[in-house]
RNA sequence: GCCGGGAUGGCGGAAUUGGUAGACGCAAGGGACUUAAAAUCCCUCGAAGCGUUGCUUCGUGCCGGUUCGAUCCCGGCUCCCGGCACCA
């Protein structure tokens, strides 16, 4: 009977072991420096798990074991985005409660992330539609509304008729939802809003000190788009005594004031009505009706700009010349004032518009020799604008504002491109609001113990369809007399978006039990900040932005002590599908888990992915590459055991090392040491491969060697590891043992191999003792009998010595 | 259009304070063992050429530059991926 390494049968033993032995149990404190290991936590889907998520999952796995072994005390916890679309959606099509769908996908993944040996701390798992999370998250969000950052506010949103909910800006994409690319339109709406802009300059700021990928950063930046500018008021011909004297305007070029040729409004701007003139009502009116209709995703593709004069003039306050009012949809309410100053010369937008229109064009900044396109957006001196001639845009900017705050007409203006967060959504399966509007119109906001305010159950799934959620159909849950004021008062209807629950879950990790507070403040001192967050790239801006903007709000209300949650941020490539393709159901490319399991075991599989290939890239899964995983897990192990008798083999010996076994293993220490550190497992496991062959030769394989290696595998490979580990006599989990040290005195070769180069090309090898001096290796190398003749006849005019690595010479 | 990232054998990928390009794995070919196969072990494996145990030339998307020497630095392109997109 063949004994060899079955990972079927080792696997699930242990994963029993580290279950009933509490192995991975957190201790909330202690003498060891504390590790905060972070997954993005999971919605748990009806699919199960695809291999992608296995990845991001192994490579926090192997840095928490690492870690351990390394004498850190190590958190790492995992958990469940259990609120969410898809189980409400499977709710309205059958009518089973989105709980039980939740409950039982948990269930499944569960099985699933077991079954690959992770280390979690299963003892603070959470998941966030659980009434002793959300409760937590209702009691943040009362926090938010005492500090003022959470309102109620009637604007356009997002609406999108086929999901029957309104979404926020982060979650449409080119006028389409995110979510099954459904149709868009702007209506306006009554909904809660957190004030995220209020952070804006903040969350810009401290973005600086963070460990994160620099793409990352970026993609932040350019979402809270800060761009700095001016303010400009406009006098309005004839406004005088109105309540639209002075039309104000954002810009962010007032050097270029004196080409200001007109103005633009939104269509939806509140002066709209008021600067139309009569001749012109009409025409304002039919335009205004055309934009109203016009989709999100219409409004985008439009290629042509399309407006229409409003019949009244502004003064250019650099010029004091008229100059006309139109309505255009390419202006956004959303942004600055809603209303700008168009300078065609300058801003290709305004340009394309003039032309179209035949309004004037002033170049202000000089264009440069040769220049042949149409409107100048760089640098350049100023011309045609009296006190600013000459100088760059720079300073005339700075000229420019001085003058207008000189004369009251402006001031400095900062604005960000990122709005406020739209904190409602009409769905059921969500964290409810934690509120009641009184029938004298002022709202109690509940306090923490009257929470959690539980979810009630519902008979119909559906949106009601008027713009409200399903809670809105449940009068008896809907309408109540408050206990605390005797007055009449309803709940709110909506629920919070998913991305509430996700972003605090970090903290709730550090106290999951605590019935009392949402985290020990002790604790929240411990283990903050994250010490590493692994997840996917598609949350850099969503989760990664609202998690950031609540923690520094609970850090000025006192309640946490770092000012950012996550120090050293890190995202995973997706594992595509064996055609290079995504992975998904439709195009049949899925790779299930356990099936791979099945044939391989965890070990291959947590291997295998982490040699695909870098951690942050993109890459193609390959059914056979797995099969090369396993014949080295399978080769290793006949370091050690006889496939016949499962007896340790003869060769394995308790004998001292010799120097060649010696190099081989601490140059493998030094190797997976930097590379495990560093998140290079690729690589690190391409070592590992290389200590493997080279021992697989070794007549003696001594067992102290022997015994290291089974430790730097411990991280990658943990139930071989603690198999063998076990096997060669130790009666303890290898999870805890030392982290081998890599002694510098065998990483030093004692003769090194030498290139040398003759202009430039390598002509031949040398071997020298390491201790060589520069003049003998070059007298060496020009020696050389292959080099010699490539300087037949020849003279050198120049001799390079990179010590250890080459000679060049260059030869005339 | 703007902002990122990327391009290396048949394939996934190694190698960067500028120093032997192709580690490791997959696939492929050959051999050993076997009645046979699987498994295992050994060998070959960027391209072309030649006087073929070896040597030469070319070769890291394309074109140039710096350098004794460039996958790596600089300038100019091409293509692919991601993000943003009338943000004034």
């Amino acid at each position: 009977m063949i004994m060899a390494y079955d990972p079927g049968k080792i696997e699930p033993s242990w994963q029993e072991y580290w279950r009933t032995q509490n192995t991975f149990v957190a201790e909330d404190g202690g003498g060891k420096p504390k590790y905060y290991v972070l997954d993005m936590f999971p919605y748990p889907s009806g699919n199960g798990l695809h291999v992608g998520h296995p990845e991001g999952y192994t490579a926090t796995d192997i840095v928490s074991r690492f870690k351990r072994m390394n004498g850190f005390n190590v958190l790492h916890p995992m958990g469940w985005d259990s609120f969410g679309l898809p189980a409400e959606n499977h709710a309205i099509k059958t009518g089973t409660h989105p709980r039980e769908t939740t409950t039982k996908n948990i269930a499944n993944f569960k099985r699933q992330l077991m079954m690959l040996g992770f280390s979690y701390d299963w003892d603070r798992e959470v998941a966030t539609s659980d009434p002793d999370y959300y409760r937590w998250t209702q009691w943040i969000f009362t926090q938010l509304y005492k500090q003022g950052l959470a309102y109620e506010g009637e604007m356009a949103v997002n609406w999108c008729p086929a999901l029957g909910t309104v979404l926020a800006n982060e979650e449409v994409k080119d006028g389409l939802s995110e979510i099954g690319g459904h149709e868009v339109v702007r209506k306006p709406m009554k909904q809660w809003m957190l004030k995220i802009t209020a952070y804006a300059q903040r969350l810009l700021d401290d973005l600086e000190g963070l460990d994160w990928p620099e793409y990352i950063k970026d993609l932040q930046r350019n979402w809270i788009g800060r761009s700095d500018g001016a303010e400009v008021d406009f006098t309005i011909q004839g406004g005088e005594g109105t309540d639209h004297e002075k039309l104000r305007v954002f810009t962010t070029r007032p050097d270029t004031l004196f080409g200001a040729t007109y103005m633009v409004l939104s269509p939806e701007h509140p002066w709209v009505g008021g600067l139309t003139t009569d001749e012109q009502r009409g025409a304002v009116e039919a335009y205004l009706a055309e934009a109203a209709g016009k989709s999100e995703r219409d409004r985008q593709i439009a290629k042509e700009k399309t407006g229409v004069f409003c019949g009244s003039f502004a003064i250019n306050p650099a010029t004091g010349k008229p100059i006309p009012i139109w309505i255009a949809d390419y202006v956004m309410m959303g942004y600055g004032t809603g209303a700008i100053m168009a300078v065609p010369g300058q801003d290709e937008r305004d340009w394309e518009f003039a032309e179209k229109f035949d309004l004037p064009i002033i170049r202000t900044v000089q264009i440069p020799d040769g220049w042949e396109g149409k409107a100048y957006t760089d640098d350049g001196p100023a011309m045609n604008s009296d006190f600013l001639d000459g100088m760059g845009v720079a300073e005339a900017k700075a000229k420019m504002t001085a003058w207008l705050v000189d004369r009251g007409l402006g001031e400095h203006k900062i604005n960000f491109k990122l709005r406020d967060w739209l904190f409602s959504r009409q769905r059921y399966w969500g964290e409810p609001f934690p509120m009641l509007k009184l029938a004298d119109g002022t709202v109690r906001i509940m306090e923490a113990d009257e929470l959690p305010l539980i979810l009630p159950e519902v008979e119909k799934y559906e949106p009601a369809g008027t713009g409200e959620g399903p809670l809105a159909t449940i009068s008896e849950w809907m309408e109540l007399t408050d206990p605390v004021s005797g007055q009449a008062a309803v709940r709110e209807s909506n629920t919070m978006p998913q991305w509430a629950g996700s972003c605090w879950y970090y903290l709730r990790y550090i106290d999951p039990r605590n019935d009392k507070a949402a985290w020990d403040p002790e604790k929240e001192k411990y283990w903050l900040p994250v010490d590493l967050y692994l997840g996917g790239t598609e949350h850099a801006v969503l989760h990664l932005l609202y998690a950031r903007f609540w923690h520094k709000v609970l850090f000025d209300l006192g309640l946490v002590s770092t000012c950012e949650p996550f120090k050293k941020l890190r995202n995973q490539g997706m594992i595509l599908g064996e055609n290079g393709e995504k992975m998904s159901k439709s195009r049949g490319n899925v790779v299930n888990p356990d099936d791979v399991i099945a044939d391989h075991g965890a070990d291959s599989l947590r291997l295998f992915l982490m040699f695909l290939g870098p951690l942050e890239r993109d890459k193609p899964w390959n059914a056979k590459g797995i099969e090369g995983i396993r014949r080295f897990l399978d080769r290793a192990w006949r370091l050690f055991f006889d496939d016949e008798t499962d007896e340790l083999l003869p060769q394995v010996k308790n004998v001292e090392p010799d120097e060649t076994a010696l190099k081989i293993l601490h140059k493998t220490i030094d190797a997976v040491t930097t590379m495990t550190e560093e998140l290079r497992f690729n690589t690190a496991i391409s070592q590992m491969m290389v200590f493997v062959n080279e021992m697989s030769q070794a007549a003696v394989r001594p067992r102290s060697v022997l015994e290291q290696f089974v430790l730097l595998l411990a991280p990658y490979a943990p139930h071989w590891s603690e198999e063998v580990w076990r096997r060669l006599g130790h009666q303890d989990t290898v999870a805890f043992e030392t982290w081998p040290t890599a002694e510098a005195r065998y990483l030093v070769e004692d003769m090194i191999t030498v290139v040398v180069q003759v202009n430039g090309k390598v002509r031949d090898q040398i071997e020298i003792s390491a201790d060589a001096q520069k003049d003998a290796v070059l007298a060496q190398a020009v020696g050389a009998e292959k080099v010699q003749q490539w300087l037949k006849g020849k003279e050198i005019v120049k001799q390079i010595y990179v010590p250890g690595k080459l000679v060049s010479l260059v030869v005339r």
